[in-house]
DNA sequence: ATCGTTGCAAATCGTTTGCAAGACA
DNA sequence: TGTCTTGCAAACGATTTGCAACGAT
Protein backbone atom coordinates (compact mmCIF):
# COMPACT_ATOMS: atom_id res chain seq x y z
CA UNK A 1 0.00 0.00 0.00
CA UNK A 2 2.50 2.63 1.01
CA UNK A 3 4.98 2.73 -2.14
CA UNK A 4 5.63 5.94 -2.31
CA UNK A 5 7.73 5.34 1.11
CA UNK A 6 9.12 2.24 -0.70
CA UNK A 7 10.06 4.42 -3.63
CA UNK A 8 12.00 6.91 -2.13
CA UNK A 9 13.20 4.74 -0.08
CA UNK A 10 14.95 3.01 -3.61
CA UNK A 11 15.77 6.33 -5.00
CA UNK A 12 18.25 6.89 -1.51
CA UNK A 13 19.65 3.26 -1.56
CA UNK A 14 20.22 3.11 -5.10
CA UNK A 15 22.35 6.47 -4.91
CA UNK A 16 25.37 7.27 -3.45
CA UNK A 17 23.92 8.05 0.09
CA UNK A 18 23.14 5.59 3.18
CA UNK A 19 19.68 5.04 3.89
CA UNK A 20 19.61 5.73 7.89
CA UNK A 21 16.86 5.40 10.26
CA UNK A 22 16.89 9.41 10.59
CA UNK A 23 16.75 9.80 6.71
CA UNK A 24 14.11 6.93 7.34
CA UNK A 25 11.87 9.00 10.05
CA UNK A 26 11.92 12.30 7.72
CA UNK A 27 10.57 10.79 4.76
CA UNK A 28 7.55 8.88 7.15
CA UNK A 29 7.07 12.45 8.82
CA UNK A 30 6.88 14.42 4.81
CA UNK A 31 4.72 11.87 3.73
CA UNK A 32 2.29 11.74 6.42
CA UNK A 33 2.39 15.63 6.29
CA UNK A 34 2.33 15.71 2.18
CA UNK A 35 0.08 18.70 2.20
CA UNK A 36 1.07 20.98 4.91
CA UNK A 37 4.28 22.00 3.40
CA UNK A 38 6.40 22.30 6.10
CA UNK A 39 9.74 24.12 7.12
CA UNK A 40 12.54 22.95 8.31
CA UNK A 41 12.10 23.25 12.07
CA UNK A 42 8.89 21.85 11.69
CA UNK A 43 9.25 19.38 10.56
CA UNK A 44 12.05 18.98 13.49
CA UNK A 45 9.28 19.75 15.83
CA UNK A 46 7.27 16.47 14.56
CA UNK A 47 10.58 14.19 14.45
CA UNK A 48 11.34 14.61 18.40
CA UNK A 49 7.79 13.43 18.87
CA UNK A 50 8.84 10.12 17.57
CA UNK A 51 12.92 10.32 18.42
CA UNK A 52 13.89 13.54 20.65
CA UNK A 53 17.62 12.44 20.17
CA UNK A 54 17.81 13.88 16.34
CA UNK A 55 19.64 17.22 15.89
CA UNK A 56 18.06 19.61 13.75
CA UNK A 57 21.31 20.46 11.89
CA UNK A 58 20.35 16.49 10.59
CA UNK A 59 17.16 17.47 9.07
CA UNK A 60 18.51 20.59 7.16
CA UNK A 61 21.42 18.17 5.77
CA UNK A 62 18.34 15.69 4.80
CA UNK A 63 16.39 17.95 3.39
CA UNK A 64 19.03 19.12 1.50
CA UNK A 65 19.87 16.16 0.19
CA UNK A 66 16.41 14.92 -0.81
CA UNK A 67 16.11 17.99 -3.02
CA UNK A 68 19.38 16.87 -4.59
CA UNK A 69 18.03 13.54 -4.96
CA UNK A 70 14.66 14.87 -6.75
CA UNK A 71 12.48 13.47 -3.57
CA UNK A 72 11.30 17.38 -2.50
CA UNK A 73 11.49 20.62 -4.25
CA UNK A 74 11.84 23.79 -2.34
CA UNK A 75 9.08 26.27 -1.71
CA UNK A 76 9.20 30.20 -0.63
CA UNK A 77 6.18 31.54 0.79
CA UNK A 78 7.64 34.77 1.76
CA UNK A 79 7.87 33.88 5.50
CA UNK A 80 11.80 33.95 5.95
CA UNK A 81 12.16 29.93 5.92
CA UNK A 82 12.33 27.39 3.00
CA UNK A 83 9.35 25.14 3.12
CA UNK A 84 9.24 21.58 1.00
CA UNK A 85 7.06 19.90 -1.35
CA UNK A 86 7.63 16.09 -2.51
CA UNK A 87 8.67 16.20 -6.02
CA UNK A 88 7.89 12.13 -6.77
CA UNK A 89 4.53 11.91 -5.71
CA UNK A 90 2.11 13.43 -8.93
CA UNK A 91 3.66 12.14 -12.13
CA UNK A 92 5.58 14.97 -13.76
CA UNK A 93 2.63 17.34 -13.52
CA UNK A 94 2.83 20.43 -11.83
CA UNK A 95 1.11 22.00 -9.51
CA UNK A 96 0.83 25.76 -8.44
CA UNK A 97 -0.32 27.54 -5.21
CA UNK A 98 -3.09 29.95 -4.38
CA UNK A 99 -1.45 31.69 -1.05
CA UNK A 100 -4.46 33.51 0.77
CA UNK A 101 -3.09 37.30 2.09
CA UNK A 102 -5.15 37.39 4.48
CA UNK A 103 -5.17 33.61 6.25
CA UNK A 104 -2.19 32.40 5.08
CA UNK A 105 -3.62 29.27 3.90
CA UNK A 106 -2.19 27.39 0.55
CA UNK A 107 -4.42 25.79 -1.90
CA UNK A 108 -2.63 23.24 -4.35
CA UNK A 109 -3.57 23.17 -7.90
CA UNK A 110 -3.00 20.91 -10.58
CA UNK A 111 -2.50 22.61 -13.55
CA UNK A 112 -0.75 21.99 -16.84
CA UNK A 113 -2.05 24.95 -18.84
CA UNK A 114 1.62 26.61 -18.24
CA UNK A 115 3.07 24.00 -20.94
CA UNK A 116 2.17 26.17 -24.17
CA UNK A 117 3.90 29.10 -22.29
CA UNK A 118 6.43 27.00 -21.97
CA UNK A 119 6.98 26.13 -25.11
CA UNK A 120 6.66 29.80 -26.60
CA UNK A 121 9.26 30.49 -24.61
CA UNK A 122 11.55 27.91 -26.21
CA UNK A 123 10.32 29.77 -29.41
CA UNK A 124 10.89 32.96 -28.72
CA UNK A 125 14.18 33.33 -25.85
CA UNK A 126 15.63 29.55 -27.01
CA UNK A 127 15.56 29.37 -23.35
CA UNK A 128 15.10 25.52 -23.00
CA UNK A 129 12.81 25.34 -19.40
CA UNK A 130 13.51 22.20 -17.41
CA UNK A 131 11.05 23.48 -14.25
CA UNK A 132 8.46 26.33 -13.17
CA UNK A 133 6.90 27.39 -10.17
CA UNK A 134 3.99 29.62 -9.86
CA UNK A 135 2.27 31.52 -6.64
CA UNK A 136 -0.93 33.01 -7.15
CA UNK A 137 -1.01 35.62 -4.12
CA UNK A 138 -5.00 36.47 -3.02
CA UNK A 139 -8.23 36.13 -1.01
CA UNK A 140 -9.84 32.46 -0.75
CA UNK A 141 -13.20 32.20 -0.49
CA UNK A 142 -13.58 31.68 3.30
CA UNK A 143 -11.86 35.06 3.39
CA UNK A 144 -14.07 36.69 0.95
CA UNK A 145 -17.13 35.21 2.63
CA UNK A 146 -16.46 36.33 6.17
CA UNK A 147 -16.06 39.77 5.11
CA UNK B 1 11.69 63.41 -18.62
CA UNK B 2 12.13 60.99 -15.84
CA UNK B 3 8.82 60.89 -14.89
CA UNK B 4 9.08 57.62 -13.23
CA UNK B 5 11.39 59.24 -10.57
CA UNK B 6 8.42 61.82 -10.22
CA UNK B 7 5.55 59.07 -9.94
CA UNK B 8 7.69 57.59 -6.94
CA UNK B 9 8.64 60.51 -5.49
CA UNK B 10 4.81 61.19 -5.42
CA UNK B 11 3.94 58.23 -3.65
CA UNK B 12 5.82 58.26 -1.12
CA UNK B 13 5.18 62.01 -0.39
CA UNK B 14 1.28 61.52 -0.60
CA UNK B 15 1.66 58.62 1.78
CA UNK B 16 1.64 58.70 5.50
CA UNK B 17 6.21 58.53 5.45
CA UNK B 18 8.40 61.39 4.58
CA UNK B 19 10.71 61.75 1.70
CA UNK B 20 13.95 61.94 3.18
CA UNK B 21 17.39 61.83 1.38
CA UNK B 22 18.35 58.84 1.76
CA UNK B 23 14.79 57.52 0.42
CA UNK B 24 15.81 59.66 -2.82
CA UNK B 25 18.71 58.09 -2.99
CA UNK B 26 17.78 54.74 -3.17
CA UNK B 27 15.26 55.40 -5.39
CA UNK B 28 18.02 57.33 -8.02
CA UNK B 29 19.88 53.49 -7.61
CA UNK B 30 16.86 50.96 -8.08
CA UNK B 31 15.73 53.19 -10.87
CA UNK B 32 18.95 53.88 -12.66
CA UNK B 33 19.52 49.15 -12.06
CA UNK B 34 16.33 48.32 -13.27
CA UNK B 35 16.98 45.57 -14.95
CA UNK B 36 20.09 43.81 -12.35
CA UNK B 37 16.90 42.73 -9.71
CA UNK B 38 19.77 44.07 -6.72
CA UNK B 39 19.54 42.45 -3.52
CA UNK B 40 19.58 45.37 -0.13
CA UNK B 41 23.58 44.39 -0.43
CA UNK B 42 23.80 45.38 -3.81
CA UNK B 43 21.59 48.17 -3.57
CA UNK B 44 23.79 49.67 -0.23
CA UNK B 45 27.78 49.05 -2.20
CA UNK B 46 25.85 50.96 -4.95
CA UNK B 47 24.81 54.06 -2.46
CA UNK B 48 27.95 53.70 -0.56
CA UNK B 49 29.48 55.34 -3.55
CA UNK B 50 27.26 58.34 -3.35
CA UNK B 51 26.97 58.45 0.46
CA UNK B 52 29.21 56.79 2.20
CA UNK B 53 27.89 57.66 5.36
CA UNK B 54 24.46 56.11 4.92
CA UNK B 55 23.43 52.75 6.82
CA UNK B 56 22.42 49.36 5.88
CA UNK B 57 19.79 48.95 8.27
CA UNK B 58 18.30 52.16 6.60
CA UNK B 59 18.30 50.25 3.38
CA UNK B 60 16.55 47.19 4.26
CA UNK B 61 14.09 49.89 6.29
CA UNK B 62 13.34 51.63 3.13
CA UNK B 63 13.16 48.36 0.62
CA UNK B 64 10.56 46.93 2.82
CA UNK B 65 8.65 50.38 2.81
CA UNK B 66 9.07 50.52 -0.77
CA UNK B 67 7.29 46.92 -0.74
CA UNK B 68 4.61 48.40 1.43
CA UNK B 69 4.06 51.12 -1.05
CA UNK B 70 3.86 48.96 -4.15
CA UNK B 71 6.70 50.59 -5.70
CA UNK B 72 8.77 47.40 -5.42
CA UNK B 73 8.13 43.26 -5.04
CA UNK B 74 9.91 41.04 -3.51
CA UNK B 75 11.55 38.32 -5.42
CA UNK B 76 13.47 35.18 -4.87
CA UNK B 77 16.07 33.72 -6.74
CA UNK B 78 17.08 31.13 -4.22
CA UNK B 79 20.34 32.36 -3.30
CA UNK B 80 19.58 33.26 -0.08
CA UNK B 81 18.34 37.06 -0.35
CA UNK B 82 15.50 39.08 -1.16
CA UNK B 83 16.07 40.64 -4.68
CA UNK B 84 13.39 43.29 -6.05
CA UNK B 85 11.69 44.48 -8.82
CA UNK B 86 10.27 47.60 -9.65
CA UNK B 87 6.34 47.30 -9.39
CA UNK B 88 5.38 50.64 -10.66
CA UNK B 89 6.77 50.62 -14.06
CA UNK B 90 4.71 48.85 -16.37
CA UNK B 91 0.95 49.27 -16.49
CA UNK B 92 -0.60 46.56 -14.56
CA UNK B 93 1.52 43.85 -17.13
CA UNK B 94 2.70 40.95 -15.08
CA UNK B 95 6.07 39.55 -16.12
CA UNK B 96 8.00 36.75 -15.69
CA UNK B 97 11.17 35.79 -14.92
CA UNK B 98 13.84 32.62 -16.55
CA UNK B 99 16.55 31.90 -14.53
CA UNK B 100 19.47 29.67 -16.21
CA UNK B 101 20.58 26.85 -14.05
CA UNK B 102 24.07 27.15 -15.56
CA UNK B 103 25.27 30.66 -15.85
CA UNK B 104 22.70 31.44 -13.60
CA UNK B 105 21.42 34.76 -16.22
CA UNK B 106 17.98 36.59 -15.57
CA UNK B 107 15.61 37.06 -19.16
CA UNK B 108 12.47 38.95 -18.58
CA UNK B 109 9.36 37.62 -19.86
CA UNK B 110 7.04 39.90 -20.92
CA UNK B 111 3.36 37.91 -20.67
CA UNK B 112 0.04 37.97 -19.88
CA UNK B 113 -1.22 34.63 -20.95
CA UNK B 114 -1.59 33.77 -17.43
CA UNK B 115 -4.77 35.70 -17.30
CA UNK B 116 -7.13 32.56 -18.32
CA UNK B 117 -5.56 30.90 -16.10
CA UNK B 118 -6.17 33.23 -12.88
CA UNK B 119 -10.11 33.33 -14.48
CA UNK B 120 -10.32 29.64 -14.06
CA UNK B 121 -8.84 29.82 -10.59
CA UNK B 122 -11.18 32.37 -9.26
CA UNK B 123 -13.92 30.23 -11.08
CA UNK B 124 -12.93 26.62 -9.72
CA UNK B 125 -11.82 27.36 -6.27
CA UNK B 126 -13.41 30.88 -5.44
CA UNK B 127 -10.24 32.14 -5.38
CA UNK B 128 -9.92 36.16 -6.06
CA UNK B 129 -6.49 36.17 -7.63
CA UNK B 130 -4.81 39.63 -6.50
CA UNK B 131 -1.11 38.59 -8.10
CA UNK B 132 0.91 36.01 -9.30
CA UNK B 133 4.93 35.41 -9.64
CA UNK B 134 6.24 32.78 -11.86
CA UNK B 135 9.89 31.68 -12.35
CA UNK B 136 10.62 29.26 -15.06
CA UNK B 137 14.00 27.63 -14.77
CA UNK B 138 16.36 25.64 -17.50
CA UNK B 139 19.26 26.55 -20.05
CA UNK B 140 19.55 29.75 -21.71
CA UNK B 141 20.36 29.72 -25.61
CA UNK B 142 23.91 30.44 -24.51
CA UNK B 143 24.40 28.19 -22.43
CA UNK B 144 22.92 25.73 -24.85
CA UNK B 145 25.13 26.65 -27.53
CA UNK B 146 28.36 26.42 -25.54
CA UNK B 147 28.20 23.45 -24.14
C1' DA C 1 8.14 71.63 17.71
C1' DT C 2 6.76 67.24 16.67
C1' DC C 3 7.15 62.88 15.18
C1' DG C 4 9.07 60.08 11.75
C1' DT C 5 13.71 58.68 10.37
C1' DT C 6 18.49 57.73 10.63
C1' DG C 7 23.06 55.37 11.92
C1' DC C 8 25.13 52.41 14.80
C1' DA C 9 25.70 48.28 17.28
C1' DA C 10 23.69 44.49 19.26
C1' DA C 11 20.26 40.99 18.71
C1' DT C 12 17.78 37.59 16.16
C1' DC C 13 16.59 34.04 12.99
C1' DG C 14 17.31 30.54 9.61
C1' DT C 15 20.88 27.82 7.97
C1' DT C 16 25.69 25.87 7.63
C1' DT C 17 29.93 23.92 9.25
C1' DG C 18 33.88 21.58 12.01
C1' DC C 19 34.71 17.90 14.59
C1' DA C 20 34.81 13.68 17.29
C1' DA C 21 31.85 9.72 18.02
C1' DG C 22 28.71 6.45 15.89
C1' DA C 23 26.32 3.66 12.15
C1' DC C 24 25.59 1.69 7.49
C1' DA C 25 27.28 -1.11 3.34
C1' DT D 1 36.60 -1.91 8.07
C1' DG D 2 36.26 2.24 5.80
C1' DT D 3 33.53 5.85 4.76
C1' DC D 4 29.38 8.29 5.24
C1' DT D 5 26.50 10.24 8.77
C1' DT D 6 25.27 12.04 13.09
C1' DG D 7 24.79 15.36 17.20
C1' DC D 8 26.53 19.11 19.28
C1' DA D 9 28.05 23.68 19.51
C1' DA D 10 29.99 27.31 17.32
C1' DA D 11 29.95 30.08 13.10
C1' DC D 12 27.58 32.36 9.63
C1' DG D 13 24.92 35.61 6.71
C1' DA D 14 20.76 38.06 6.02
C1' DT D 15 17.62 40.79 8.25
C1' DT D 16 15.65 43.25 12.38
C1' DT D 17 15.59 46.06 16.41
C1' DG D 18 16.59 49.52 20.40
C1' DC D 19 18.08 53.77 21.10
C1' DA D 20 19.78 58.44 21.05
C1' DA D 21 20.67 61.96 17.67
C1' DC D 22 18.80 64.06 13.57
C1' DG D 23 15.69 66.00 9.88
C1' DA D 24 11.37 66.82 7.31
C1' DT D 25 6.88 68.94 7.52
Amino acid sequence: MNNVVDKIYAIIAESEYKLTTQRKIVVDIILSNEDKHFNCDEIYDEIRKIDSNIGLATIYRTLKLFVELDILTELNFGDGSIRYDIKCLDSGHNHHHLICTKCGKIIEVKDDSLEDLEREIEKIYGFQVENHKCKFTGICKECIQNS
